[in-house]
RNA sequence: CGGGGCGUAGCGCAGCCUGGUAGCGCAUCUGGUUUGGGACCAGAGGGUCGCAAGUUCGAAUCUUGCCGCCCCGACCA
């Protein structure tokens, strides 16, 4: 993409309105717009990194088993009321009359429309168990909406529902997904602790919630360090046994302020003990048969006899992960992505358009790491070197190729890693296979 | 919902206390000089001063009501 062709606002100063780094950036960086208190417009840049993590979080639900659908945002009243949640749900639900008066509601969340879907299409054990999951937008009706895209009121969430024959089937259903949140945050170059966790308005009684260490955390957690960088489950067979995976985790202490005891904290060995911020961005919770009881969601078991289903819930804040990446990875410059959910890939900065050979090493170096599919911005604009280099590091690409008259006198491009600040001068073709050998 | 604050040009702000018909920086446009870390000179355009009512000869400024937004708290992916 070129940047004399794209749409990308980006803000010299800061709006009044952002306080948090990430609510910053992102209104700087020219990621999204706020349209209403806790509503945002994704912009282009926005849209590519929401696009990105939106993906990773697909493939490891795949991975995992899961089977994706896509259930709409409005629901009918009636699904709610036949679970008993219309009224206790509170304000928080957004409710809505259509032309027929008929009430309507704004979906914060889905079990109820899931298991609906669920009983009237499996009878046997034979169909069992399932996994399935969609990514669509939610509304919860938030007192107040703030930190701007981590906690909106409208946001883009994973949510899948597992459905088992039995307490234990729920179990390895819970863990499958346990293991593929742990690679699904890794992959975005988070560092995601799963903490023993209220299960809250949904109820049931087994629940984690996966938090992400970062400084201006909207919650005070306490775990064990060790479990900061324990090493991510590679090759996992979903089918086998979980439990490993999970014990290791679970054996560590872990916890938010509301489930945390300082006793058993107090126990852990004083240099292993990790006091921090953190945010949510994950949640999973078996329940049990709390819906499919009062919504009659059975299944005839192998013996004969009907059975209710056993279920789980599984959140991923998708809109929210894009400010818990940039809480966590970020300089007084500006934003810096992880390569796996970077807007582009490479930012290609010619520094001075007027002068041919530098335009034509860029347009030849555009050229060909576009066509080696490698994703990059091209900076063909007319702006002073000074602002390009600016609003290159706030929009935080992995990578820049820097082109100009000085550096082509020797034949040398210089590369700069956004993350490190590491440089290195490299003729134009070097450059082009550094980066196009590697993907 | 309780407490606090803010709404004036695209963004950041001043002006309001003490009413007299709107200003600064950045951004934008034109011309020129510049050009490797947010240039300089000259000129130009752009504002229902959140909305409504009231007070007044006259309201951005005073009064009342409403709306919107932000921060702290209780609540949440």
């Amino acid at each position: 993409m070129r940047v004399s062709r794209f749409f990308m606002p980006v803000l010299r100063e800061t709006p009044a309105e952002a306080q948090i780094v990430s609510h910053r950036y992102m209104l700087r960086a020219g990621l999204v717009r706020q349209q209403a208190a806790g509503i945002y417009s994704w912009l282009p840049l926005g849209h590519r990194v929401l696009r990105k993590i939106e993906q990773i979080v697909r493939e490891e639900q795949d991975r995992a088993g899961a089977i994706e659908l896509l259930m709409p945002t409005l629901q009918a009243a009636d699904l709610w009321r036949e679970s008993g949640r219309y009224d206790a749900y509170g304000k928080e639900m957004l409710r809505i009359k259509d032309r027929h008066e008929r009430d309507l509601l704004y979906g914060p969340t889905n079990e109820e429309m899931i298991t609906e879907i669920f009983r009237s299409a499996v009878r046997s054990y034979k169909d069992m168990p399932r996994i399935l999951y969609h990514i669509q937008w939610k509304f919860r009706d938030e007192i107040r909406p703030r930190f701007g895209v981590m906690r909106g009121r409208e946001f883009l969430m994973k949510d899948a529902y597992s459905f088992d024959l039995d307490a234990a089937g729920a179990r390895h259903s819970y863990n499958k997904m346990f293991v593929a949140y742990l690679r699904t945050f890794a992959r975005m170059g988070l560092k995601a602790v799963p903490m023993k966790a209220d299960s809250g308005p949904i109820g049931g009684d087994l629940s984690h919630e996966f938090i992400v260490l970062a400084d201006t955390g909207e919650s005070q957690v306490y775990c064990h360090k060790d479990l900061v960088d324990m090493a991510v489950p590679e090759n996992v067979n979903f089918d086998g046994d979980l439990e490993p995976y999970i014990k290791e985790r679970t054996s560590l202490y872990a916890a938010t302020d509301e489930k945390h005891d300082a006793e058993a904290f107090a126990k852990i060995p004083a240099d292993k003990q990790l006091t921090a911020r953190g945010i949510e961005v994950g949640h999973i919770f078996y329940f049990g048969t709390q819906y499919s009881k009062p919504m009659n969601a059975k299944v005839t078991a192998q013996n004969g006899e009907d059975v209710l289903v056993e279920m789980g819930s599984y959140g991923i804040g998708v809109s929210r992960l894009m400010g818990a990446i940039i809480e966590a990875s970020h300089d007084d410059a500006g934003i810096i992505w992880p390569e796996s959910v970077a807007p582009y890939r490479v930012g290609l900065i010619s520094l001075k358009m007027d002068d041919p050979k530098t335009r034509q090493v860029c347009e030849d170096l555009y050229q060909k790491l576009g066509a080696a599919g490698v994703e990059v911005l091209y900076d063909d604009t007319d702006e002073r070197a000074g602002a390009k280099f600016s609003t290159f590091d706030l929009i935080g690409l992995p990578w820049q190729i820097i082109v100009g008259p000085r550096g082509l006198t020797n034949n040398q491009v210089e590369i700069k890693n956004r993350k490190t600040g590491e440089r290195q001068n490299l003729a134009p073709e070097a450059a082009l296979d550094l980066f196009t050998r590697r993907t």
